[in-house]
DNA sequence: TTGAAAGCGCTAACAC
DNA sequence: GTGTTAGCGCTTTCAA
């Protein structure tokens, strides 16, 4: 390997502009204190000669890294990948983080980290310290780790949690859950539909009790019972099937079924067919977060929409501005979910 | 923003081996020319001190930066994102690239570029000197693109081409769409299909042309004419309709099609079910990709898989090999495509 | 408002 | 085999 310099560096445009490097510092950083017409004339060079900083050397100044790290679970990522069901969450939050990190000649790093091994800090530590990131983006379950959040928190880099809504450090940001289950379970009241059934999510996750909350608050509202219309779940397709199965067999006059992601949502449609029950004449079924799959499946759900890119984005909005110096909010942010109707859903049998 | 410095440098970890920064820098890299007590000492130091290099450091003293850029075309991936078909391109480059960067203590980095505008070479430049990667890979329709690759060349950047195999510089790999057409045709001919149709990529892409000759081959070799059985597509969704529609008026005796990707097999099926011809007992059909989509239509599709993970797993393996003064191979590196069987092909009918 | 000097953490080149 | 020195490109002092 060649000893690659850099072709055009900040002394290049100093000598093409007959100012000190300091004064081209100035313009690229948008500092004050540079004359108008010496800002042009800068800016002219920097145009002439193609010039860019170059990120690690502004790192090294003990400036900016230019890095925001996304940090997901290693574990399940790879399993989603490798699954090719066409699971997206990557991808939305490469089209939120990345295009707003752009905006601002920032690059975002997908970092894949192992929750529940116990070099979670070691490999934390070496990403940080390799990487020296102004910002990381922390998605569930590593928004809800304590070890992570209070290292982030000691190391004072700017961090946003995706997925939660507590007190512990750090921006957090979530997306509606609970108004979300409001909306879709409402949705199904407004159909006609007096026993709708709930499928949880697996209890380590804080939207879990967010979503079950929600339907639970719909309910209740519209006078109905909720009492022995819940099952549990864990995200998985098993125990989709399993708490599906069950709420069938528990409460045979049950004609809508809430699940709270779409691989359990897909288990459920399996579980009626098994059955002799057609969806949605005879059961409507609602699922949570609109993957892909939930367009594929046979009739098509009805979902609701988890905006990843929407809350990414925002939150690399956020830890750019803090890089700033502004203050992070200390209020959680909260990102509008919206409800895609799709063929899963329909009035309510007769004879109910 | 308080100046971040690094908690732990090679300063103090020489400091508390007792050594020069030099030898803990040689400890690092793995060079030669340090005794193995010393070694183990300064690797005792790192551990206790939890060590781990900055990246921003190594690549401004003129080494290695760690980084490896994966170019995507702009619109192209956004367009995916956003309509989120589950199309998983991009995760399955993640897959393999960032795994294997993982192993070698290298990153991976997403870019989007613009391959039309006339600024690619504005984009690509700054993405180079903004981040000195030691090395690129280039992605379908860059990977065709001379300006690119000439920039890269000129610049003496390592850079794997995806998808291609010709005479220009870089690292080329391909994952055997000719034989992998091959294969699709002949399994369509030991099911007993004569009249075999084929569905054209897009011209622009290489990849269209070989997976047209190996349909032509395998059509040649088992004696089958293959004249008036293909028809033009652009790899959309629409232009696989027409292609399709096209195939089945002109001869309706055609049992099976080989479509160049997902989206115009899925259109295929749709032509298909619209002139009432069940699939896939009146008509056979197998598609090229296999991206999750194949898996959900009804029936799932019989697909070639692109093995898009193993392929970029493979460039990086080089590029890396490549920094490490080894030189790039000249030869295409052809990676081998597998048939997966679903339920869309089955024994032509017998009437043909 | 501008410039000069120092230094970030690391490695290449050279000396011992 | 090991240590010393210089310098990468930039920003942060501090001085003018």
């Amino acid at each position: 390997m060649a000893r690659r310099r850099q072709a055009v560096t900040i002394k290049h445009v100093a000598a093409d502009a007959g100012v000190s490097l300091q004064t081209v510092s100035r313009v690229i950083n948008g500092e004050p204190n540079v004359r108008p017409a010496m800002k042009e004339r800068v800016q002219a060079s920097i145009e002439k000669l193609g010039y860019v900083p170059s990120i690690a050397a502004r790192r090294m100044s003990g400036s900016r890294s230019y890095l925001i790290l996304a940090l997901n679970d290693r574990e399940r990522t790879i399993a989603d990948w490798q699954a090719r069901q066409g699971t997206d969450w990557v991808d939305q939050m490469l089209l939120g983080g990345m295009l707003k990190c752009a905006e601002f000649g920032y690059r975002m790093i997908i970092e894949l980290v192992d929750t529940h091994s116990d070099h979670v800090e070691r490999e934390l530590n070496a990403a940080l310290i390799a990487l020296e990131p102004d910002g990381i983006i922390l998605t569930p379950p590593h928004s809800e780790n304590p070890l992570i959040t209070g290292l982030l928190k000691k190391r004072g880099v700017p961090f946003a949690r995706i997925g939660v809504r507590d007190s512990s450090p750090g921006l957090t940001l979530e997306m509606d859950d609970e108004g979300a289950a409001r909306l879709a379970t409402q949705h199904l009241i407004d159909l006609g539909h007096r026993r709708i059934g709930f499928i949880k999510g697996a209890p380590e996750y804080q939207l879990s009790a967010r979503r079950e909350q929600g339907w639970r608050d719909a309910m209740e509202q519209a006078g109905l019972p909720a009492d022995g219309l819940s099952a549990a779940g864990d995200f998985s397709y098993e125990s989709g099937l399993a708490a599906a199965t069950e709420l069938l067999a528990r409460s045979p006059q049950t004609t809508a079924i809430l699940a709270s992601n779409d691989q359990m949502a897909i288990a459920t449609l399996d579980a009626a067919a098994e059955r002799g029950i057609a969806v949605p004449f005879d059961l409507s079924i609602v699922s949570f977060d609109n993957t892909p799959i939930a367009m594929f499946s046979q009739p098509p759900l009805t979902a609701v929409d988890q905006p990843i890119a929407a809350t990414v984005s925002r939150a690399v909005e956020l830890l750019i501005a803090a890089n700033r110096g502004e203050e992070l909010p200390t209020e959680t942010e909260v990102i509008e979910a919206r409800l895609i109707e799709r063929g899963s859903t329909a009035l309510a049998p007769d004879g109910d």
